[in-house]
RNA sequence: CUCCUGGUAGCUCAGCUGGAUAGAGCAUCUGCCUUCUAAGCAGAGGGUCGCAGGUUCGAAUCCUGCCCAGGAGGCCA
């Protein structure tokens, strides 16, 4: 509809006078007062013309042709266009949803892009915890609104398999497996250790796998390969309890493989113009990109630094040809975007094409009070011990329900709560109580015929009717806002907004009645909803039980 | 000290690319189950949109200053 009187509004405007780049904004009105749809066009040009905007917006008004679909138009307040549309054309989106018999989706991409979305990417030092679930959640939501809307989308988890905090937990795991055989380990430094129960079944892993073989360690590589594949594999299973899945894995260590060496090719891209030696270490000068310091790419004792390895990697990304690149950070990486964006520049790559998300810290509250966590010292709660206590559908949703770069207070007992208070489960028992009238039809014996119902959808005239359908064609804004913005947060109010109107509906009068027609045409209306919440679930990735 | 976020109802948050009377949920109070799932519904109260200026027909939204909270500023990752 939006398009519609978008056309309208552009082929009225030209009749008036020759306009460039008019930026029309159409939006749906807040009371009904103001019609279905509303533009504030003539104030917006009316300003850039000196013009006085109620004039204006008569003469745009006067030039209209006249529609069928359109019953009226009306100037309001200091200059606005309102749009009041026959019950016919408010149909029309409705059904649209309800022809497209397969997989519904309200949107489609004008401009398909090729996108390479990297996320989680944990450090294999742990397993994962309530922090990066939020990312892992946005970062799969996120993939699949872009896919749905027609993009192609290759989801990556960096695997930081290199350098210091690889070795530390390998260290950590090895002083724990030497203590198993009952080896002296005083004298072993462990301050910077990591500490948690994990590691310890680490190593008991490793004793039975191995034996003793790794008690004088010989080949290094072999011991951290064997440490980092068990981490992956414990956080590999976790995620795919949190239904996210990955297209790729992609191990820093293979940009120090010989072969690819990418590690080298970065330092002979940046190596004349762009670093310098200065104590005896090798510097990137970003300062020249914008960045408030020089960044060390070799350190004095010959390691390389992990931003050294993240250039290469980021080198590697822009290589494999996508349109788009987005990295989705912790809010605590933010100081480091500068850095990297000077390097992409630094190496004549497009640093508009790589879009950071920052996802910020989340918080535990259980019984009205903060869990306190830190990573280091193994006081953190694991993203696995939440999906037993809360389950996945509900953590799922409250990492969602809240823009993503502002933190997040996760409230364990509302999540766990299995009543309206709790939106996941008021907007699954919406989706399921319209499941449940259709077996309930059933039951009677009644058939519900979808095309005698669409055409007599115009039987449906009461106010909670009327309102759901208008709301059913605010998905498509919403959908389409949340592909631009890169944001799924909305489709979370949005659902629990639509369920509520359900529910709503559903106890204002009987669904269920002998007139036929009128008797499809609700059931009709009810298959809308239905697919409408099962598709914001689907982006969300969280269940839609028929039952409950 | 510098930079980044944020400050909206008692609580948790939407709204912020300027638009018409600032919205949800929770909590509180009052009603509704012999009828399709009460895991639900109907109704009520609750606001100096941190403070002060500015920009304009119009500001929660944009600009400036200040106050408060959190985060970032390694040859760590």
């Amino acid at each position: 509809m939006k398009d519609k009187i978008h056309e309208l509004l552009v082929s009225a405007i030209n009749d008036l006078y020759e306009s460039k780049d008019l930026s029309i904004e159409i939006v749906k009105t807040k009371s009904e007062e103001h019609g279905d749809w509303s533009s504030n066009i003539a104030m917006i040009e009316a300003k850039k013309r000196g013009e006085n905007p109620k004039e204006l917006a008569k003469k745009i008004i006067n030039s209209f042709s006249k529609e069928d679909w359109i019953e009226k138009i009306e100037l309001a307040g200091p200059g606005f266009i309102n749009f009041f549309l026959s019950k016919k054309a408010n149909l029309k989106y409705l059904k649209e949803l309800l022809d497209n018999k397969e997989s519904f989706f309200p949107y489609k991409e004008k401009n398909k892009k090729n996108i390479l979305i990297e996320y989680v990417s944990s450090n294999p030092t742990g397993p994962l915890h309530v922090g990066h679930g939020r990312g892992a959640a946005f970062g799969s939501a996120l993939s699949y609104l872009l896919k749905k809307s027609g993009n192609k989308v290759t989801e990556e988890y960096y695997v930081n398999d290199q350098g210091l905090q690889t070795k530390i937990l390998a260290d950590s795991v090895h002083m724990k497996y030497l203590e198993k055989f009952n080896i002296d380990t005083s004298k072993i430094d462990s301050t910077n250790f990591y500490k948690g129960s994990y590691i310890d079944e680490l190593a008991s892993k490793i004793k039975n796998l191995k034996k003793d073989t790794f008690i004088k360690i010989k080949n290094e590589k072999e011991f951290i390969d064997l440490i980092i594949n068990e981490m992956m594999l414990g956080i590999k299973e976790t995620l795919n309890n949190f239904k996210v899945n990955f297209d790729s894995f992609f191990s820093e260590s293979y940009l120090y493989d010989k072969k690819a060496n990418k590690i080298r090719e970065v330092l002979e891209d940046l190596k004349s113009d762009h670093s310098f030696e200065k104590e005896g270490a090798l510097w990137f000068k970003s300062t020249k990109f914008g960045d408030d310091k020089d960044r060390v790419l070799i350190r004095s004792d010959n390691q390389e630094t992990y931003f050294l390895s993240d250039i290469a990697y980021h080198k590697d990304k822009f290589q494999r040809n996508y349109d788009e690149l987005i990295n989705i950070w912790g809010s605590d990486h933010h100081g480091y975007l500068p850095r990297v964006k000077a390097a992409i520049e630094a190496l004549k790559l497009n640093p508009e094409n790589l879009k950071t998300i920052f996802i910020q810290f989340v918080s535990l509250i259980k019984k009205g009070k903060k869990i306190s966590m830190s990573t280091r010292s193994a006081d953190f709660v694991t993203l696995n011990q939440l999906l037993e206590e809360v389950g996945v559908d509900a953590a799922r949703f409250f990492y969602l329900t809240k823009k993503s770069d502002q933190a997040l207070e996760f409230d364990i007992d509302l999540a766990i709560s299995q009543d309206k208070n709790n939106p996941v489960y008021y907007i699954q028992y919406a989706y399921a109580r319209i499941c449940s009238l259709e077996k309930e039809l059933k039951k009677r014996e009644m058939i519900f015929d979808l095309k005698e119902g669409i055409d007599n959808l115009d039987l449906l005239e009461n106010k909670s009717e009327l309102e759901i359908i208008s709301s059913l064609e605010d998905y498509k804004i919403i959908i389409e806002q949340c592909c631009k913005n890169y944001e799924v947060h909305p489709i979370c109010f949005y659902l629990r907004d639509l369920a509520s109107k359900f529910h709503s509906y559903y106890n204002s009068e009987t669904i269920i009645n002998d007139d036929q027609k009128l008797r499809n045409a609700k059931f009709t209306l009810l298959l809308a909803i239905k697919k409408t919440i099962k598709s914001g679930m689907d982006v969300l990735i969280i269940e839609t039980p028929e039952k409950m």
